[in-house]
RNA sequence: GGCGUGGUGGCAGAGUGGUUGAAUGCACCGGUCUUGAAAACCGGCGGGCCCGAGAGGGUCUCGUGAGUUCGAAUCUCACCCACGCCGCCA
């Protein structure tokens, strides 16, 4: 949620700052947020006046009810008021439940920094490791994990349906060795707190994260308790201090957790539908952090960093692209993406998004940190990394990864894991 | 699913209609004392919103929402959550 005060300062500046976005129901639902809030704040000083003299005759009442002196005059201007009263605190809440309605719809101001424009304008800010050159041509991932028995999409469809992939043998135990691999990392290396969040969460958990309510299309819904299926582990993990007002020696907060993810991908037919690039359920290693304001730059690059360790030690070529405006999530301030490359398929595959939301998922979640003993509490800072998501680094793992004779070349810091440092076609 | 008990400030815990945003204790912050620390003593200490340049002032908030009343943490109703016992189940 962005800060209204702000918006009412300066119109113009918030404005200006969500037009970058290039989505024009966004300057639509600020308009709205502006007018509302100036009759909100009229309506709320009316209602405050009335209220100071109501309190001050009740005062009175009390007094003499003590002092057994009559109070009829005053009863009777009291319950005239009461009504009057009764009808403008409906008038407000009606101002502030439609303001909250817009509010929650309108997208984070952006960093100064990230570049205008659609996603054509991503800007690509490093790349890391050699594309492999191939004497033969490379094959794509859904023949090689046909050949090399990892999983058996067709299966997984008649079972669920198409993008609910399922794994096999080796490849069951790749998913296995990436989740111990990646979560070791990060707890021993980066220090982050294992979690192992629910993976149902509630309306006010997806509010706080900025999914709700303008997302529902794209998330898997239990009807009958209205509970969600994550779609990121960032949900669960960004609201467990939610409500909550954190001591500043406590932060940075640094949490990771291993989930499955359910997304609905509703809208996205027909794209990337082939092999495991884009599913309906998929596993991920995700990284949040709760941080102070005034280190939130620098914790982005750090919580980047630790994504991009995951593919340095998994030896996959990645660029890391920092999004345009147009392309940057609706609660994200600046996101950087990871893609690995995968040879097979040809193209660069996003298996992380790393990003800052500055204060806008703590305002919803009401996230806050008391900067000193006695300070006044303020909003912390929220920043999530993918770290990193498994398909598509499966993906680039067995393309990079395959030799001329079928066989898969895994990555050393996998050795261990997986048990071997070779996956061998089915005999 | 059934029956029962309960939800008060960071924690513990008073408070059953009238200056109670809320006693008290702990924790925390400042000070006195001390070479220093501890103890002791003194003082401070929930959150949101609005007005105001500021000083300051106002208002709301005792799980959530609605209601009764001139007035509610205190009464009524609904909902949510937690705990206990029973049933069912891994």
């Amino acid at each position: 949620m962005i800060d209204v005060r702000r918006v009412r300062q300066d119109p113009d500046a918030a404005r200006a700052a969500l037009a970058r976005r290039l989505d024009r129901t966004a300057l639509d639902q600020l308009g709205h947020v502006i007018e509302l809030e100036r009759r909100r704040r009229a309506t709320l000083v009316q209602v405050e006046q009335l209220q100071a003299a109501r309190n001050a005759q009740s005062a009175e009442v009390a007094r003499r009810k003590k002092a057994r002196e009559p109070a009829v005059d005053l009863l009777a201007t009291l319950k005239a008021s009461g009504e009057q009263v009764h009808q403008l605190e409906a008038d407000l809440k009606d101002l502030e439940t439609l303001l909250n309605e817009h509010l929650l719809n309108v997208p984070n101001f952006l960093l100064d920094h990230i570049p205008d424009g659609e996603a054509a304008a991503n800007r690509v800010v490093r790349t890391w490791g050699v594309v492999r050159e191939f004497d033969f041509r490379p094959r794509p991932h859904w023949e090689l994990g046909q050949t090399l028995g990892l999983f058996d999409l067709p299966r997984g469809a008649k079972i669920t349906g198409s993008g609910f992939p399922l794994f096999t043998g080796a490849g069951a135990r790749l998913v296995r060795a990436l989740a111990n691999f990646l979560l070791d990392l990060h707890t021993r290396e980066h220090g982050y707190l294992e979690v192992q969040p629910p993976f149902l969460v509630n309306r006010a958990s997806l509010t706080g994260t900025g999914q709700l309510p303008k997302f529902e299309d794209d998330l898997y819904r239990m009807a009958s308790d209205d509970l969600f299926l994550i779609p990121t582990a960032e949900v669960p993990l960004t609201n467990i201090h939610r409500d909550e007002i954190l001591d500043g020696a406590d932060l940075p907060i640094a949490m990771a957790a291993y989930t499955p993810c359910f997304r609905r991908e509703a809208g996205a037919h027909g794209k990337d539908t082939r092999g495991l690039i884009r599913v309906h359920q998929f596993d991920k290693v995700e990284l949040v952090r709760l941080v102070r304001p005034d280190t939130s730059e620098q914790e982005h690059r750090l919580i980047t960093a630790h994504a991009e360790k995951a593919l340095q030690l998994l030896n996959l070529p990645y660029r890391v692209l920092e999004l345009a405006a147009g392309d940057t999530g609706f609660a994200s301030a600046c996101t950087f993406d990871l893609e690995a490359w995968a040879p097979g398929v040809g193209g660069w595959l996003e298996v992380s998004s790393a990003s800052t939301f500055t204060d806008f998922q703590a305002r919803r979640a009401n996230i806050r940190f008391r900067p000193a003993p006695n300070a006044k509490p303020e909003f912390v800072h929220t920043l999530n990394a993918s770290g990193v998501a498994f398909p598509r680094t499966i993906v680039a793992l067995l393309e990079n990864g395959q030799q001329a004779d079928g066989s898969v070349v895994l990555p050393e810091a996998l050795v261990p894991y997986v048990g071997t440092d070779r996956l061998l076609p089915r005999s």
